[in-house]
DNA sequence: CCATGTACCTGAAGGC
DNA sequence: TGCCTTCAGGTACATG
């Protein structure tokens, strides 16, 4: 369940790795694990890696010639790096660069996807044209929530507004702001909505520092473990006391989403 | 517009 | 041991 630290983490790592190979080679293992465009692997060999961006969820290099390669990793989706590879079973797709060096794709459940197309096609093919604001980075934008109504949690996980927050930071968010992720977002007033904005963007940074949440299935592109998972607030921490409060953490299903709140904290 | 349910998939974990 | 059920939760889509 990759969310948006963990993306940005695997971004900045193929800054490292990636950025200014060559593509030689797109191989599909699984059958639909990679979906074309007006451009398809072939296209793209010798092509240069001129840059590795993260849309909301989606992880974007820029090749010349206006190429795209998209990769979104859903549940269980992993990008590795060289002989980081760990199940081999798994293994979706492979890029192979001019060096020799190797890119995998590896998804257990097959959820995720990766995209082969040209700029101009690309916010549509791949769906990154619903999104809505980047909440944190270089590219972030101001959100608001005035004239929304619906329940908090919801909210915070629709991309068409906020681009980003998966089931994990939604959770640290509502706890964070003292808010109840039941609660519906026309009921807050401005103090509640300008802490939920806080708290929003001070959960990102935060995981993004901690290089992402490793509970069940991320790594990162060399196998390594993300740490915020030590942070974590209220997520995972059902039937534990609360660190504000001592009070008993309960989880209930919301969005359906199994969903942690402090019944003392938050209202 | 908003909420809910189902589908897409597999593996881990728990009950019996 | 093995079989069955439930859970994990990102997103598209259908439905009320």
């Amino acid at each position: 369940m990759p969310e948006l630290p963990e993306v940005e983490t695997i971004v900045r790592e193929l800054r490292e790795t990636i950025l200014n190979k060559k593509v030689w080679k797109i191989e599909e293992l699984t059958p639909g694990a990679i979906v074309c465009g007006s451009f398809c692997s072939n296209d793209l060999k010798g092509e240069k890696i001129i840059a590795v961006l993260r849309r909301g969820k989606f992880i974007v290099l820029e090749l010349g010639v206006s190429g795209r390669i998209v990769v979104h990793l859903r549940m269980t989706g992993r990008l590795i790096w060289g002989d980081h590879y760990i199940n081999k079973k798994h293994m979706r797709a492979l890029f192979t660069f001019s060096d020799g060096s190797r890119l995998f794709y590896g998804d257990v459940r097959r959820f995720g996807k990766i995209w082969i197309c040209n700029a101009k096609e690309m916010d549509q093919l791949t769906g990154m044209i619903r999104l809505g604001v980047e909440p944190v980075g270089k590219t972030h934008g101001a959100f608001h929530f005035r004239g929304r109504k619906g329940i908090l949690k919801n909210t915070l996980l629709r991309q068409d507004l906020i681009a980003g927050i998966g089931n994990i930071y939604a959770d640290e968010i509502c706890f964070r702001s003292g808010l109840h992720p039941s609660r519906r977002v026309e009921t807050l007033n401005k103090k509640e909505m300008d802490l939920l904005k806080e708290s929003i963007v001070y959960c990102l940074q935060e995981g993004i520092k901690n290089c992402g949440v490793s509970m069940s299935d991320f790594v990162g592109t060399r196998g390594n473990l993300g740490k915020h998972q030590k942070y974590l607030q209220i997520y995972g921490r059902a039937g534990d006391n609360c660190y504000k409060c001592q009070n008993v953490i309960e989880k209930v299903r919301i969005a359906g989403r199994g969903t942690h709140f402090c019944p003392t904290c938050q209202n």
